[in-house]
DNA sequence: TTCAGGCGGACGGAGGTCGTCCGCTTTCCG
DNA sequence: CGGAAAGCGGACGACCTCCGTCCGCCTGAA
């Protein structure tokens, strides 16, 4: 299961030091990384890249199920808050942050393409959190009625794109608006009622 | 001023059939279509585009001046609205409309580049509806006070990439909930505060 | 009828990508 | 310590795509 057991050390090593080049370079310039510009960052040669990973997707898909997996922790964190409120907020604002943070990984969420089992697999994970953190929002009342755990998952999409408009700029905490204002769009009572 | 004047009859009808061909080839593939396929699709060859326009760029820019102006008629018409509310909610349904409905000016309005003179202009005069809109809105006691006009335009992307996420799918409609959980929430009065 | 102006699209040249292959180096086991 | 096995770097082949030019042919309009 451990792809880096039975393995030369220098071969782990590089191993290693590709997945965080890789993690680093599609934070930054997103998924369209070239293999060439992966193996510069992690000071190996592209024949390495390859050799360790086969293909230049696989090696995506072993970053992005980290990033994955790091989502999953969060989720299940903001789950043991006592306030339910609290925990969504928390949770979307995690998850903005992850989305911000790497424009490979919010390129990835917003593929609707099947994703390897492995990721499937993560997704229903974070998904049925994400359902939980939602149903104890409503019942607790804070969250309005009508909207869903889908809402929440498609609402973290929102504030990615918003730093500048038509010579508007947002600032380094723009987005932060832009997610309070969602969240106390989102909040019980609802005002206006929502399209299906 | 006006560049199809002194011009074959010909050549004015490929200037408009280029014009339209690009409207519809950046709405739907983004600024980053290559000069061959807006030919192909306007039944021209690349020698012609270039003859009408000189630069791939210039083409661009014609087609977007024509969408920021159809833009500044929409806040205008906007501001004729008796409630200072619907009006803001009109504009803002309209200025998501746009955008949505064409990834081009999606990515242009993005852009925090020194625009065109042209450009600017019109720019200016959205940013001067706006504002309007949300002095109107502020005076009425509809719109939280701490939320400003760029809020607004920075709000109108939003709801441009929220159709997809971790395997939930929004549906052709999703957008318009996100738009109005944003509207609810800057919804006088406010609940959370806002960071600045 | 004439011809300036317009036309299409082949083409040069630059740039970028993936994945392979091979001569050299390093690890590590006995 | 020595040698076999594993690993390494990066040049390379084989594509792609794109921009903008250029030239032989065509056509609108006087």
């Amino acid at each position: 299961m451990d792809p880096s057991s039975g393995i030369r050390a220098d071969a782990r090593h590089n191993r290693l030091q590709l997945i965080d080049a890789t993690r680093a370079a599609i934070a930054t310039r997103g998924l369209e990384v070239s293999a060439l510009d992966i193996a510069k960052a992690a000071g190996v040669g592209v024949g390495t890249l390859y050799r360790r990973f086969g293909t230049k997707e696989a090696l995506l898909d072993a970053v992005v199920i980290g990033l994955y997996d790091e989502m999953v922790e969060v989720a299940k964190a903001c789950l043991d808050r006592p306030d339910a409120w609290d925990g969504l907020t928390e949770f979307m604002t995690e998850l903005v942050t992850a989305h911000r943070d790497s424009r490979g990984l919010a390129e990835f969420t917003a593929h609707d393409e099947q994703p390897s089992p492995e990721l499937a697999q993560r997704t229903v994970a974070l998904q049925d959190a994400v359902r939980l953190l939602a149903d104890r929002a409503h019942e607790a009342g804070d969250l309005r009625a009508d909207v869903t755990w889908q809402d929440l998952l498609l609402a973290s999409r929102a504030p990615l794109d918003t730093d500048h408009c038509l010579g508007v700029d947002a600032g380094p905490d723009g987005w932060r608006r832009m997610l309070t204002l969602l969240l106390d769009g989102m909040r019980a009572p609802g005002r206006t009622p929502l399209a299906p």
